[in-house]
DNA sequence: ACGGAACTGGGACGGCCGTCCCAGTTCGTC
DNA sequence: GACGAACTGGGACGGCCGTCCCAGTTCCGT
């Protein structure tokens, strides 16, 4: 391996480390197997991380940012607000399909993290950000319907979280479209007549 | 350990790898903590199941019928279908409250059966399950309220375990009672509104 | 150019893993 | 009571794991 500082080490092995975990699961990504995935040697792993876990923190973090961006941009799509929530997850389910590994490895990030009380907080973290995103593309859904939310955005932007997280894991078991999408229109439904017309 | 058919320490294995699970996940499942917990010998485990893999494909076969079973029986609630719905919500957010760890095992289990293709099946089979049962429910609960089904009923129970799935793994990361309860109400919302009157 | 810091590769450590083996014990059956 | 089948306990196997060590190499500031 050509010379490599350990900043830049870090982002070239949790590349790596994503692409293993989504190929193998956490439980395969052992330190070996990351390494070998970024043509390092073993060493250069703990040079740069302290250890596995700190490693599997860090790329946590940094994937959650990803994830919400990757289902951006938000669709422009006229019509009520409940057509254009039902565009939002029609275009996440897209993002689903086109990489199900990905989302899967997410979903084992979190239990994982779920799994150890000092790391819970990192699901939650990793939560928070999801509803972050939702709050605000609910809050731009509404003002382009014209409508104002009944209950906290914050509150709705909860109910979409837990909704796609749903529709994510039995869409991973059936790998059923249409059952898919029909949850996405009873979804957007449900969230729509959250808001008041003004 | 007293003589025992292996008839007998199938089971016994399972209840024990349940609860081994529950702690410290299928990671921390090991054949060594299953016996430990069971109070067995290691070559007992291998006696009773040909490997590790075969006891956790029975494990969650077994485990899923106890699933449904905990959330019956079914509330009896007068009110319009959405009540109906909303309470059944209700009282499975109270079974997942009373032992979080066992949802929480369950969501793990689906998620190793999603791993590998071979395994593939036993993630579906235990879908089908929840849906079946989801099924039963609302196929009962549109009978109470007098109204019938829009959508095929397998479809809306699709829905349902969903929205279900969600919510609980929701639940798990915030511990947000008004969250998930937020959400059970849209859900209830949302599938009510899969039904006409009749 | 040189010295110290940053980085690399390879090998080693102890530990846990799933599985297997086998000599012993206990049981049901005749 | 004998005999074969069913079951038990303990130890062993090879393998992978995370982590560490260390001698060597490369870089950068002076």
């Amino acid at each position: 391996m050509s010379r490599m500082s350990a900043a830049e080490r870090r982002p070239a092995l949790i590349e790596a480390g994503l692409r293993v975990i989504a190929r193998a699961g956490i439980s395969g990504a052992s330190t070996r197997a990351i390494v070998a995935e970024a043509g390092m040697s073993l060493a250069s792993f703990h040079y740069a991380f302290e250890s596995r876990e700190a490693f599997l923190d860090e790329l946590t973090a940094t994937v959650v940012v990803r994830e919400t961006q990757a289902v951006l941009p938000l669709p422009e799509v006229d019509g009520d607000l409940r057509d254009v929530i039902e565009a939002g997850f029609l275009r996440y389910l897209e993002h689903l399909r086109a990489d199900p590994a990905h989302e899967q490895a997410m979903l084992e990030l979190t239990q994982h993290a779920l799994r150890e009380p000092e790391r819970h907080p990192l699901a939650v973290a990793q939560y928070r950000r999801y509803a972050d995103f939702a709050e605000e593309a609910l809050t731009l859904a509404a003002e382009r319907a014209g409508v104002s939310w009944r209950s906290p955005v914050s509150e709705v932007a909860g109910v979409l979280v837990a909704f796609s997280d749903g529709i994510t894991l039995n869409w991973l078991v059936h790998r059923d479209d249409h059952a898919a999408r029909a949850a996405a229109r009873a979804a957007a439904d449900a969230l729509s007549r959250m808001a008041d017309s003004q």
